[in-house]
DNA sequence: TGCTTGCGTACGTGATAACGTACGCTCGTA
DNA sequence: TACGAGCGTACGTTATCACGTACGCAAGCA
């Protein structure tokens, strides 16, 4: 009826301009991908939104899963957060603690990096701080300049400069700064727990 | 007729679980989908494949691309390219390039976090580099110093100090170091995709 | 010119995807 | 027990996807 371009998504186009550097004729990925021409040739023009079935059968005509093929006309492949646009937590104020998330705020963002400033004597888990983290979430720092002290579960690990460590973020702890004069700088590495299905 | 498990690529369980994740029932996801509940429930059951445009639309309803809805149940099914055994790249001998892994080999690590280090005018990606990453993985890099130009799936994007840059880490990419006469260092957290639940 | 070979696309038919409606089910609640 | 309110699913109809066939077209060769 009115599907004038319902179906043009971009996919149809793609399709046709990688079944062309392949150097197929229609007929030649019909028999690859079990798909007949004609319905080759109707996707690839956008006047029909094949189904996931046959979609999956031409992509692996095109020796692709049917995910990347698609991933190539949606935006957001490549995200850059530059350095001046970055979400930034309260400012340091009181708590002497500040930082600011480097990863883009995305569905499906599994990984989440924060780089976190600690004045002299600072503590994250201040107000404002994100609380808390997911269960089975598990976290990685890197102490890039000064010098950090990981309070975990309990127990107090000092880092140095260049060091690494990796913990469980789901329990309870937090970063101070044992310094009188220097600041100190970690990059955090958040990672999501698996969902439970 | 024979289509007793032909739909059933699993991406409709994936879509149960999903919904259920976000504790949403049939009618829910289908005024946010606009597709209608029955379809959903077929769709969910492997009773019928839905069309890329319907797929479409319930990805988004779950506030997913379908590319990322669908890179869920391929991860599986695929070989995997294991980046490295070592924790240490080779020594930049001739590529100008080294890196080393700052995470832990650990069972359940699912993000990785390493240094790279490019000489002037390097670029990763030689051999001897971890070659590329597992099918639903993300890479989240962040440029430390120096400036940095991102080649991801034939598009080039220039970085400069500080910024951050999140895409797909199954496409084809490397990095390249534009500079004549600065080394640059840049760190990389490649999270893993999403394994079956 | 005429024949052949390959390309992509219009056509008509059967299969099926997608819809709206309505049913059976399990809960809290009166 | 009865009764909504919510859930997921079976049913029948319409829209359209997907197929096989057949057509128009351009290029290579007798």
């Amino acid at each position: 009826m009115l599907a004038i371009e319902l179906a043009d998504s971009g996919v149809g186009t793609r399709i046709r301009a990688l079944r062309g550097a392949m150097s197929m004729s229609l007929r030649d990925l019909a028999e690859r991908s079990g798909v007949s021409a004609p319905m080759l040739s109707q996707v690839e023009r956008g006047e029909t939104s094949p189904t996931l079935q046959v979609a999956s059968r031409i992509a692996a005509g095109l020796e692709l899963r049917l995910s990347q093929l698609l991933r190539l006309d949606e935006d957001g492949a490549v995200t850059i957060v530059r350095s001046s646009d970055r979400r930034k937590g309260p400012s340091a104020a009181k708590s002497g603690h500040r930082y600011e998330i480097l990863t883009p705020p995305l569905p499906g963002q599994r990984a989440e990096l924060s780089r976190h400033t600690l004045a002299p004597r600072a503590v994250t888990g201040g107000p404002g701080d994100p609380p808390m983290h997911e269960p089975g979430s598990r976290e990685t720092a890197l102490v890039e300049s000064g010098s950090v002290a990981l309070v975990c579960d309990g127990e107090r690990h000092v880092l140095g400069e260049g060091d690494c460590v990796t913990f469980d973020a789901d329990l309870p702890h937090h970063f101070e700064n044992p310094a009188d004069n220097n600041e100190a700088v970690l990059l955090a590495v958040v990672s999501a727990g698996l969902r439970r299905s």
